[in-house]
DNA sequence: TACAATTACGTTAGCGCTAACGTAATTGAC
DNA sequence: GTCAATTACGTTAGCGCTAACGTAATTGTA
């Protein structure tokens, strides 16, 4: 039993199968009778347009792609869960690629969507340098980069302020009496890392406070990573009365970290994460962050994916204002 | 600057179209000192295959589907991940759907995968009837259903052994002394939850409890759900002391709703999640559940997938078995 | 040496769809 | 009534690739 094709449908209702694409794709140039006949036999032969060849023949293929570091990161499944809300309500269909934080399979990943010739790309937490990143999303037809800034006309952008994100952190760790601050940054190649970094560091210098690099420690941004790089960190600096972390992950692990080394949260030291996944709140101690709308911000950038497709003209490329969240460990 | 084809590539070396495809996948009938010219050319060209045609030509698209309630769930967000780790290795590309744990989505999101020629799809946590879900998922050439039975030779089937993991947790209570023990099952139409609810059930039987409705609650599977589940259950039955849940974050969810009851946890109610999602570790009192190694289960689903693809002879769907991890919470 | 079997290619056709360009019939303006 | 503009279709060609079938050259075998 063969899927039913688009001669199918134009034999069964006598004319051409122009006139049935026409009908099916809702454009112009069929009468309002045959139009309706033949969408009701295309119902009832079970018709689906099928995809592929539409899209050898038209070059669009109603299909797009999402490539990001790590799907099981709660970060980013609501990321993608967001994205795709919005792709499915405009009947498109999404590659998920994921990169495991490997620069190397990210430009594979990239790669392999530009040979299924998709409609546009979402990049999330590229771990690319400059060049390659734009390199590699060069050859689509659209792209939107988060937090990282556009570069040419078909690439759009859509970025959290993560610098005054931790700014606003690190004042209000300030405000309540805190005065040896670490940083849990993640990883090198992470530019909202670099972001939240630069952030730390401008909040401690409002504040009037020193910034100095031993208080500062790479990470990777794992359930693990947090503890590892808290260790590093106490053991250098064996007074430290707050942390500001990469992300809530990252944040939980520290915690972790620093009650086995025998301190309270926030007793001894203050802890605030980032992002605000959704588990921040059930943790104890309740984690302290700054929220981010993940799902607003996977929305917001496949809209603008898709309205980059379209060829409409795009408003200036917004700048997602992240919250602090004032809980438990802070 | 148009991407390059097979025929570019065949000009540049003087060979024909078919021989440069035949070269280029790795296929007999091509010569070794022309094969390797051809595929140095194509590497200095640029060539990537376009899987669009290829798809066309062939109908094999080397692309996969999944369907599943929500990827922002965490069950699902590492199950995918691991599904598609294999895809990766393989060089498939997948979608993934999320179907919001509406039947009439699960529908649409099959239907639409149908239209895109896939080579095959996993579908879990499916939320259709038997009929239906055979129905929408025969049109493809390969399908892996994770925890509903096989209904076919070309479709397959992932379980987990949730009822003997249930009884198992239940059996645990009833060895700490714990007699009036309440379920909270997930949703109807969730087969593991059926499956679950089945396990506690005989679990009870066989440690000589009887089996009392008053004590089983659906929830939806979201971070309130547990709680509102728990509510009902508190004040049909006030003296419960042990609850297993539907999965980890039903659980927690239970849990706040306990102790906002003035409950502790464990000391008046003891509680088991399942799954055992990374941050089951991280809540206070950290979680008893009944753990999972989900990661696997999407490998396997996806390993089986890709054989039954290939045409050769799987083993016997394999069914996974859960271990109980004691931690605080029971 | 003769003849089948194998290897190394090329040719043809077509996957299902749509872009681009017909063509015939109808409409409307003056 | 004339001519352009519009509408409602049909025809042709081709997207890039591969399946299926050629064909010529080489190899092996008795």
């Amino acid at each position: 039993m063969r899927n039913c094709t688009l001669e199918d449908v134009a034999n069964a209702v006598g004319a051409s199968a122009m006139t049935v694409s026409r009908a099916v794709n809702g454009r112009p140039g069929v009468g309002p009778e045959l139009r309706s006949h033949i969408l009701e036999t295309a119902g009832s032969l079970g018709y689906r347009p099928n995809r592929i060849a539409r899209g050898l023949a038209s070059n669009r293929t109603s299909t797009l792609g999402i490539v990001i570091p790590d799907i099981s990161n709660p970060f980013f499944s609501i990321l993608v869960k967001g994205a795709i809300d919005v792709a499915r309500a405009a009947d498109k269909n999404v590659f998920i690629m994921n990169t495991d934080e490997e620069p190397a399979l990210e430009k594979t990943a990239l790669a392999s969507l530009a040979g299924e010739a998709i409609d546009g790309v979402i990049v999330a937490g590229s771990r690319l340098s400059k060049a390659a990143l734009e390199a590699a999303v060069s050859g689509f037809d659209a792209a939107v980069l988060i937090n990282r800034p556009s570069a040419g006309p078909h690439i759009d952008s859509v970025s959290v302020d993560d610098k005054a994100g931790a700014m606003d952190a690190v004042a209000y760790l300030i405000g309540k009496g805190r005065r040896r601050i670490a940083c849990i940054a993640g990883p090198k190649a992470s530019v909202s890392g670099r972001r939240r970094l630069l952030g730390y560091r401008h909040g401690l210098e409002a504040g009037g406070l020193p910034f100095n690099p031993v208080l500062v420690e790479r990470c990777t941004p794992t359930l693990d990573g947090g503890a590892l790089a808290l260790s590093s960190l106490i053991a250098r600096v064996p007074s430290i009365d707050a942390v500001i972390a990469y992300n809530d992950v990252v944040a939980i692990s520290a915690i972790q970290a620093l009650m086995e080394s025998g301190r309270s949260v926030p007793g001894d030291v203050a802890v605030i994460g980032s992002d605000d996944v959704p588990f921040a709140s059930l943790v104890r101690p309740t984690l302290s962050t700054i929220r981010v709308d993940i799902a607003a911000l996977g929305r917001i950038a496949m809209s603008r994916l898709l309205a980059l497709g379209e060829g409409g003209e795009l408003s200036p490329s917004p700048e997602i204002s992240p919250e602090l969240i004032v809980r438990e460990s802070a």
